[in-house]
DNA sequence: TTAATAGTGTCTTTCAGACACTATGTC
DNA sequence: GACATAGTGTCTGAAAGACACTATTAA
């Protein structure tokens, strides 16, 4: 009988799925693979991740913390685990587990980097359940659960706030919430909603248009979302 | 520069939090750590599982069901993936992962199974929000985590359902519903919460007793929990 | 009959949904 | 003034909370 750390070792990595709100839509960071042959699904997009490096890395958050800031720059202002996928077929190198975490973020303190063994990365824009693209290893199994997660967190949680600018106006806030759950929702019960917590706080600034200019408020300190104890339920 | 395959490697492992009510309390299922010395935390409690074989197991849920059944010789009724843990500090003998699975089964159906590399196994009641017990590795957060995780769900889902023996009476359901909250609910709201679903079936059994006789129930078939749409909301 | 638990009737409370209304800016 | 978008007033409806009530068994 063999001992318990003879077995063959699966690779271990972390991917993060690193998510915006940008141009009113819901917006996901994928780096491409690079294009040596001898590397799997060369030139493919996937979500920012790589290797575990034992050396470097003190547990799996922290690598995931670095691996956010090395592609974005900064920190995500909401940082949750999604769930960890593994199986003998997922990598062509072999048996392979992969740890993925899930980043909310405001758009407009990300500056994209190049860095890491990966070439280009950019935002891609999220419209139904999962994306057209075709994504490296199980990527797009992996995305399409993330957003399944978003998607019904936003139903009876304040998560799409981590989403926005770092000033913004209610009617904002209220158009991600329905690009999220793919239908309208009242104005009135969203704003007694929202505004009945202490989610938000006015700003001074008001935004400026061809019409009545409208409060802008910011996300007061907060790490974690707010739970509402009823779920928005489809119109009908 | 070293190639992305020549890493040294983590330990890759499934843990099993296995859950089931048992004399009206919330029970899991813990196993005992050999006695050897050279095995680390001899003699304490733990999570079943332990390394994954890539040989004999085909994905990572595919290696907790099978420890599951070697386990308790059944299925679970409900299983869902909890999260991963790693880090350079878990494990004595080096940088170590472990891919955590929450099970939900009816006590009834479990015949305790000494098999695999553990000694004893035994079911261990839940009282406040983590154990007394001292275990081994860092299973004390895992558990405490998995205890979270099940009862911020009892608030707006059937998950404690999947607890239950076969065929059981309302009060019985409410029973373990209070126990999870930690705090009494209201039997009408309770039961016609419950009933406005398909959840459950009447069975012919009635709970005989010094009183008038309850109507005992089964869960249809099913394998997700229902979702409410609001939460249970604490009486005040 | 009494004790004990099962199960119901019904009023209140809370908050989302609907939707018409008013308010305030630019042009 | 027209227009566009911000923001409110207020009614309805669904489901939880409170709690008193009735029902049915054994002993």
């Amino acid at each position: 009988m063999r001992s318990s750390l003879d077995f063959p070792k699966p690779l271990v990595s972390v991917d993060v799925a690193i998510f915006s709100a940008r141009a009113g839509l819901l917006q996901v960071l994928l780096v491409q693979r690079p294009l040596e042959a001898d590397d799997p699904f060369p030139g493919l997009w996937a979500l920012p991740g790589g290797i575990v490096d034992t050396v470097k890395d003190q547990d799996l958050e922290n690598c995931a913390k670095r691996k956010l800031k090395e592609k974005t720059g900064v920190e995500a202002s909401y940082l949750e685990q999604l769930g960890s996928w593994g199986s003998a077929s997922r990598d062509p190198r072999g048996w392979s587990t992969t740890h993925v975490y899930f980043a909310l973020m405001s758009a407009d303190d990300v500056e994209l980097r190049p860095g890491g063994n990966a070439g280009d990365s950019r935002w891609f824009a999220i419209d139904g359940p999962r994306m057209k693209e075709r994504l490296a290893f199980d990527h797009a199994d992996i995305l399409k659960a993330a957003i399944a997660r978003l998607r019904s967190k936003v139903e009876y949680t304040s998560l799409p706030a981590f989403l926005m600018p770092h000033e913004f106006t209610l009617t904002e806030l209220q158009k991600i919430y329905e690009t999220l759950l793919g239908r309208p929702i009242e104005k009135k019960s969203f704003r007694t909603r929202i505004l009945a917590t202490d989610l938000l706080e006015e700003v001074a600034r008001r935004k400026e248009g061809a019409n009545r200019p409208a409060q802008m408020y910011r996300l007061r300190n907060r790490r974690h979302p707010l739970f509402f104890t009823r779920a928005l339920v489809a119109k009908g």
